[in-house]
DNA sequence: GCATTGACTTGGG
DNA sequence: GCCCAAGCCAATG
């Protein structure tokens, strides 16, 4: 018999394995999308899991991408959302500061999967 | 099957 | 600290 519905518009597991570290961030944490990418193996590079992160809009649950940021922690994907203001004031409301589509203390913030579900 | 694009990262100027 | 160019993987046309 067919080994899976051709018709589902799901993704590879990849999709679903970003988007359970990204529910594991910590409220009042940021992690970045290269460490995301080294969690799980780092092979993907950070771009795929930034793909990911975009397919995060049409997820089975809620993904707190608004907690993923680029290595510097800019606000890459504030222009994804609803609304630009979306992801800053989602980032306020757990005691982020956030400058100029920056993270203010993002090293302090910085949550590494690797690290932390080591 | 090749070329283009994308929520990235690193290195050099 | 910021800008440009190269590398990387996956999806789309």
């Amino acid at each position: 018999m067919k080994p899976a519905a051709p018709a589902a518009p799901e993704p590879r597991n990849f999709f679903q394995d970003v988007h359970e570290v990204v529910r594991l961030v910590p409220s009042g944490r940021v992690t970045t999308y290269g460490a995301i990418a080294h969690y799980l193996g780092a092979r993907h590079g950070a771009r795929t899991v930034g793909y990911a992160m975009m397919a995060a809009h049409t997820a089975d649950q809620y993904v707190p991408a608004h907690r993923v940021l680029n290595r510097l922690g800019h606000l890459t994907g504030r222009l994804h959302y609803a609304t630009p203001f979306a992801m800053q004031e989602a980032l306020e409301a757990e005691g982020i500061r956030v400058e100029e589509d920056r993270v203010l203390d993002f090293s302090k913030l910085f949550w590494d999967p690797s690290v932390e579900l080591a």
